[in-house]
DNA sequence: ATTGATGCAAACCTTTTGCAACAGC
DNA sequence: GCTGTTGCAAAAGGTTTGCATCAAT
Protein backbone atom coordinates (compact mmCIF):
# COMPACT_ATOMS: atom_id res chain seq x y z
CA UNK A 1 0.00 0.00 0.00
CA UNK A 2 2.27 2.82 -0.95
CA UNK A 3 0.95 5.72 0.38
CA UNK A 4 -1.16 8.32 -2.16
CA UNK A 5 -0.05 11.75 -1.25
CA UNK A 6 -3.01 14.62 -1.69
CA UNK A 7 -2.18 18.89 -2.53
CA UNK A 8 -3.56 20.40 0.29
CA UNK A 9 -3.58 24.14 1.42
CA UNK A 10 -1.64 23.31 4.28
CA UNK A 11 1.12 21.27 2.55
CA UNK A 12 1.56 23.41 -0.25
CA UNK A 13 1.78 26.63 1.98
CA UNK A 14 4.20 25.21 4.25
CA UNK A 15 6.27 24.54 1.30
CA UNK A 16 6.27 27.35 -0.24
CA UNK A 17 7.30 29.31 3.75
CA UNK A 18 10.27 26.92 3.63
CA UNK A 19 12.07 27.86 -0.08
CA UNK A 20 10.84 31.44 0.34
CA UNK A 21 12.47 31.88 3.81
CA UNK A 22 15.44 34.20 4.60
CA UNK A 23 17.45 31.00 6.10
CA UNK A 24 16.66 27.82 7.51
CA UNK A 25 13.24 27.59 9.70
CA UNK A 26 12.40 25.87 12.47
CA UNK A 27 9.38 24.38 13.48
CA UNK A 28 7.96 27.36 15.32
CA UNK A 29 8.69 29.77 12.59
CA UNK A 30 7.37 27.80 10.05
CA UNK A 31 4.00 27.54 12.11
CA UNK A 32 3.82 31.18 12.97
CA UNK A 33 4.24 32.12 8.57
CA UNK A 34 1.91 29.72 7.24
CA UNK A 35 -0.75 30.76 9.90
CA UNK A 36 -0.60 34.17 8.31
CA UNK A 37 -3.11 32.33 5.66
CA UNK A 38 -4.48 29.67 7.41
CA UNK A 39 -4.92 30.51 11.29
CA UNK A 40 -6.39 27.44 12.12
CA UNK A 41 -3.26 25.19 11.10
CA UNK A 42 -2.26 22.68 13.82
CA UNK A 43 1.22 21.99 14.90
CA UNK A 44 0.78 18.31 14.76
CA UNK A 45 -0.12 19.25 10.54
CA UNK A 46 3.28 21.41 10.67
CA UNK A 47 5.34 18.50 12.29
CA UNK A 48 3.69 16.02 9.91
CA UNK A 49 4.38 17.35 6.72
CA UNK A 50 7.64 18.30 7.38
CA UNK A 51 8.14 14.32 7.74
CA UNK A 52 6.67 13.62 4.64
CA UNK A 53 8.95 16.71 3.08
CA UNK A 54 12.09 14.83 4.20
CA UNK A 55 11.14 11.73 3.18
CA UNK A 56 10.63 12.95 -0.32
CA UNK A 57 13.73 14.72 0.34
CA UNK A 58 12.08 17.77 -1.39
CA UNK A 59 13.77 19.64 2.36
CA UNK A 60 16.41 18.65 4.93
CA UNK A 61 17.33 19.02 8.36
CA UNK A 62 19.70 21.73 9.22
CA UNK A 63 20.83 20.49 13.00
CA UNK A 64 23.18 23.16 14.08
CA UNK A 65 25.44 22.99 17.62
CA UNK A 66 23.58 24.95 20.10
CA UNK A 67 20.16 25.49 18.22
CA UNK A 68 16.87 23.83 17.68
CA UNK A 69 16.46 22.05 14.47
CA UNK A 70 15.59 23.59 11.69
CA UNK A 71 14.56 22.70 7.82
CA UNK A 72 15.16 24.06 4.42
CA UNK A 73 14.56 23.27 0.81
CA UNK A 74 16.84 20.29 -0.91
CA UNK A 75 17.79 22.46 -3.78
CA UNK A 76 20.19 24.78 -2.28
CA UNK A 77 23.68 22.94 -3.21
CA UNK A 78 26.29 22.20 -1.37
CA UNK A 79 26.73 24.91 1.29
CA UNK A 80 27.26 25.41 4.81
CA UNK A 81 26.05 27.88 7.56
CA UNK A 82 26.64 31.04 9.51
CA UNK A 83 25.28 31.12 13.47
CA UNK A 84 25.29 34.67 14.47
CA UNK A 85 25.84 34.61 18.07
CA UNK A 86 24.36 37.93 18.47
CA UNK A 87 20.83 37.84 16.61
CA UNK A 88 20.94 34.01 16.83
CA UNK A 89 19.66 34.16 12.81
CA UNK A 90 20.99 31.23 10.80
CA UNK A 91 22.65 31.70 6.98
CA UNK A 92 23.67 30.37 4.22
CA UNK A 93 26.81 30.79 2.99
CA UNK A 94 27.58 29.16 -0.57
CA UNK A 95 30.90 27.86 -1.38
CA UNK A 96 33.11 24.96 0.54
CA UNK A 97 36.03 25.25 2.14
CA UNK A 98 37.28 21.52 2.22
CA UNK A 99 38.01 20.04 -0.69
CA UNK A 100 35.68 17.95 -2.58
CA UNK A 101 34.39 14.25 -1.65
CA UNK A 102 33.66 11.80 -3.95
CA UNK A 103 33.03 8.82 -0.94
CA UNK A 104 36.17 7.15 -1.61
CA UNK A 105 38.44 9.37 0.72
CA UNK A 106 40.01 7.72 3.40
CA UNK A 107 41.45 9.54 6.45
CA UNK A 108 42.92 7.61 9.44
CA UNK A 109 40.79 4.48 8.27
CA UNK A 110 38.01 6.71 8.61
CA UNK A 111 35.94 7.01 5.11
CA UNK A 112 34.36 10.21 4.68
CA UNK A 113 31.57 10.26 3.11
CA UNK A 114 29.94 13.51 4.07
CA UNK A 115 30.74 16.77 6.14
CA UNK A 116 29.00 19.67 7.47
CA UNK A 117 30.45 23.11 8.71
CA UNK A 118 28.77 25.77 10.71
CA UNK A 119 30.51 28.81 11.16
CA UNK A 120 30.34 31.10 14.21
CA UNK A 121 30.10 34.55 14.79
CA UNK A 122 28.79 38.04 13.71
CA UNK A 123 26.53 38.63 10.91
CA UNK A 124 26.82 42.01 9.02
CA UNK A 125 23.93 44.17 10.43
CA UNK A 126 24.80 43.31 14.06
CA UNK A 127 28.61 44.13 13.15
CA UNK A 128 27.04 47.66 11.63
CA UNK A 129 27.35 46.89 8.00
CA UNK B 1 25.96 35.06 46.61
CA UNK B 2 28.62 33.50 44.77
CA UNK B 3 27.88 29.55 44.58
CA UNK B 4 30.17 27.12 47.22
CA UNK B 5 30.31 23.84 45.38
CA UNK B 6 30.38 21.05 47.20
CA UNK B 7 32.51 17.65 46.04
CA UNK B 8 30.08 14.33 45.85
CA UNK B 9 30.59 11.23 44.55
CA UNK B 10 28.12 11.66 42.11
CA UNK B 11 29.76 14.68 40.92
CA UNK B 12 33.12 12.76 40.62
CA UNK B 13 31.76 9.62 38.81
CA UNK B 14 29.79 11.72 36.32
CA UNK B 15 33.02 13.74 35.31
CA UNK B 16 35.02 10.73 35.23
CA UNK B 17 32.66 9.03 33.18
CA UNK B 18 32.75 11.60 30.64
CA UNK B 19 36.85 11.61 30.94
CA UNK B 20 37.22 8.46 30.23
CA UNK B 21 34.29 7.64 27.60
CA UNK B 22 35.63 6.76 23.92
CA UNK B 23 33.76 9.47 22.27
CA UNK B 24 31.23 12.09 23.40
CA UNK B 25 28.62 10.77 26.03
CA UNK B 26 24.76 11.37 25.84
CA UNK B 27 22.69 11.88 28.94
CA UNK B 28 21.50 8.04 29.03
CA UNK B 29 24.82 7.01 28.36
CA UNK B 30 26.16 8.83 31.23
CA UNK B 31 23.33 7.76 33.53
CA UNK B 32 23.46 4.29 32.61
CA UNK B 33 27.54 4.48 33.33
CA UNK B 34 27.82 5.89 36.19
CA UNK B 35 25.02 3.62 37.72
CA UNK B 36 27.02 0.73 37.97
CA UNK B 37 28.80 2.27 40.70
CA UNK B 38 25.93 4.11 42.05
CA UNK B 39 22.56 2.72 41.40
CA UNK B 40 20.27 5.29 43.15
CA UNK B 41 21.74 7.96 40.64
CA UNK B 42 18.57 10.35 39.44
CA UNK B 43 18.56 11.68 36.43
CA UNK B 44 18.08 14.79 37.66
CA UNK B 45 21.51 14.66 39.21
CA UNK B 46 22.82 14.31 35.68
CA UNK B 47 21.21 16.92 34.08
CA UNK B 48 22.21 19.57 36.90
CA UNK B 49 25.65 18.28 37.16
CA UNK B 50 25.93 18.57 33.55
CA UNK B 51 25.00 22.59 34.19
CA UNK B 52 27.50 22.95 36.36
CA UNK B 53 30.25 21.35 34.56
CA UNK B 54 29.38 23.22 31.76
CA UNK B 55 29.26 26.41 33.55
CA UNK B 56 32.91 25.88 35.21
CA UNK B 57 33.82 24.90 31.32
CA UNK B 58 35.60 21.18 32.40
CA UNK B 59 33.01 19.87 29.68
CA UNK B 60 31.21 21.14 26.64
CA UNK B 61 28.35 20.80 24.26
CA UNK B 62 28.80 18.41 21.16
CA UNK B 63 25.55 18.91 19.06
CA UNK B 64 25.75 16.74 15.72
CA UNK B 65 23.74 16.92 12.96
CA UNK B 66 20.64 14.45 13.32
CA UNK B 67 21.98 13.22 16.83
CA UNK B 68 21.16 13.60 20.55
CA UNK B 69 23.02 16.23 22.81
CA UNK B 70 26.43 14.94 23.81
CA UNK B 71 29.38 16.13 26.46
CA UNK B 72 32.40 15.77 26.65
CA UNK B 73 35.37 17.02 28.19
CA UNK B 74 36.97 20.64 27.25
CA UNK B 75 40.51 19.97 27.39
CA UNK B 76 40.42 17.86 23.91
CA UNK B 77 42.30 21.07 22.01
CA UNK B 78 40.49 22.35 18.89
CA UNK B 79 39.09 18.69 17.03
CA UNK B 80 36.42 17.81 14.67
CA UNK B 81 34.12 14.53 15.44
CA UNK B 82 33.27 11.79 13.06
CA UNK B 83 29.81 10.21 12.86
CA UNK B 84 29.55 6.56 11.56
CA UNK B 85 26.41 6.25 9.76
CA UNK B 86 26.92 2.52 10.33
CA UNK B 87 26.86 1.82 13.86
CA UNK B 88 26.15 5.12 14.79
CA UNK B 89 29.18 6.13 17.21
CA UNK B 90 30.95 9.55 17.20
CA UNK B 91 34.65 9.78 17.42
CA UNK B 92 37.11 12.62 18.02
CA UNK B 93 39.03 13.38 14.56
CA UNK B 94 42.12 15.58 16.01
CA UNK B 95 43.35 18.40 13.69
CA UNK B 96 41.98 21.14 11.22
CA UNK B 97 41.25 21.19 7.68
CA UNK B 98 40.38 24.93 7.85
CA UNK B 99 42.42 27.88 8.48
CA UNK B 100 43.28 29.35 11.92
CA UNK B 101 40.61 31.09 13.22
CA UNK B 102 42.40 34.17 14.94
CA UNK B 103 39.07 36.46 15.42
CA UNK B 104 39.19 39.03 12.89
CA UNK B 105 38.35 36.89 9.86
CA UNK B 106 35.79 38.41 7.84
CA UNK B 107 33.72 36.16 4.86
CA UNK B 108 31.31 38.43 2.92
CA UNK B 109 30.75 40.61 6.17
CA UNK B 110 30.43 37.98 8.07
CA UNK B 111 33.25 37.92 10.90
CA UNK B 112 34.02 34.33 12.15
CA UNK B 113 34.82 33.78 15.32
CA UNK B 114 34.63 29.53 15.18
CA UNK B 115 33.54 26.83 13.33
CA UNK B 116 32.89 23.19 13.99
CA UNK B 117 32.96 20.60 11.44
CA UNK B 118 31.29 16.80 11.40
CA UNK B 119 32.43 14.76 9.19
CA UNK B 120 30.11 11.30 7.92
CA UNK B 121 30.99 8.31 6.89
CA UNK B 122 32.24 4.57 8.01
CA UNK B 123 34.43 3.73 10.96
CA UNK B 124 37.41 1.46 10.72
CA UNK B 125 35.75 -1.31 12.73
CA UNK B 126 32.84 -0.88 10.36
CA UNK B 127 35.01 -1.11 6.90
CA UNK B 128 36.32 -4.58 8.59
CA UNK B 129 39.74 -3.03 8.97
C1' DA C 1 -17.69 7.23 -2.14
C1' DT C 2 -13.27 6.23 -0.75
C1' DT C 3 -9.49 7.21 1.79
C1' DG C 4 -5.84 10.48 2.89
C1' DA C 5 -5.34 14.96 5.67
C1' DT C 6 -6.56 18.03 9.34
C1' DG C 7 -7.38 19.94 14.01
C1' DC C 8 -7.86 18.96 18.50
C1' DA C 9 -6.61 16.73 22.60
C1' DA C 10 -4.34 13.21 24.85
C1' DA C 11 -0.16 10.66 25.15
C1' DC C 12 4.89 10.51 25.14
C1' DC C 13 9.50 11.63 26.03
C1' DT C 14 13.07 14.60 27.46
C1' DT C 15 14.47 18.19 30.54
C1' DT C 16 13.56 21.14 34.54
C1' DT C 17 11.88 22.26 39.08
C1' DG C 18 9.94 21.86 44.00
C1' DC C 19 10.75 19.80 48.09
C1' DA C 20 11.93 16.96 52.03
C1' DA C 21 15.74 14.13 53.38
C1' DC C 22 20.68 13.77 53.18
C1' DA C 23 25.58 14.95 53.44
C1' DG C 24 29.87 18.02 52.78
C1' DC C 25 32.27 21.29 55.04
C1' DG D 1 24.68 23.29 62.17
C1' DC D 2 24.44 25.48 58.01
C1' DT D 3 23.57 25.14 53.41
C1' DG D 4 24.45 22.90 49.08
C1' DT D 5 23.07 18.25 46.96
C1' DT D 6 20.30 14.31 46.00
C1' DG D 7 16.35 11.41 44.69
C1' DC D 8 11.82 11.37 43.85
C1' DA D 9 7.84 13.01 41.80
C1' DA D 10 5.51 16.57 39.63
C1' DA D 11 5.76 20.06 36.11
C1' DA D 12 7.10 21.97 31.81
C1' DG D 13 8.32 21.72 26.83
C1' DG D 14 8.50 19.79 22.63
C1' DT D 15 6.96 16.00 19.47
C1' DT D 16 3.87 12.23 18.24
C1' DT D 17 -0.45 9.76 17.97
C1' DG D 18 -5.61 8.53 18.12
C1' DC D 19 -9.73 9.81 16.42
C1' DA D 20 -13.75 12.04 14.54
C1' DT D 21 -14.38 15.23 10.91
C1' DC D 22 -13.11 17.27 6.62
C1' DA D 23 -11.81 17.30 1.85
C1' DA D 24 -9.06 15.71 -2.43
C1' DT D 25 -9.56 12.62 -5.90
Amino acid sequence: MAENLRKTAQRDAILYAIQHAEGPMTVNQILKEVQKKIPKLGIATVYRTIKHLLKQKSIKVVSLPNDVVRYETNDLGHHHHFSCVKCEKVFDMPGCMLPKINGTEIYNGYLILNHEITLFGECPSCRGI
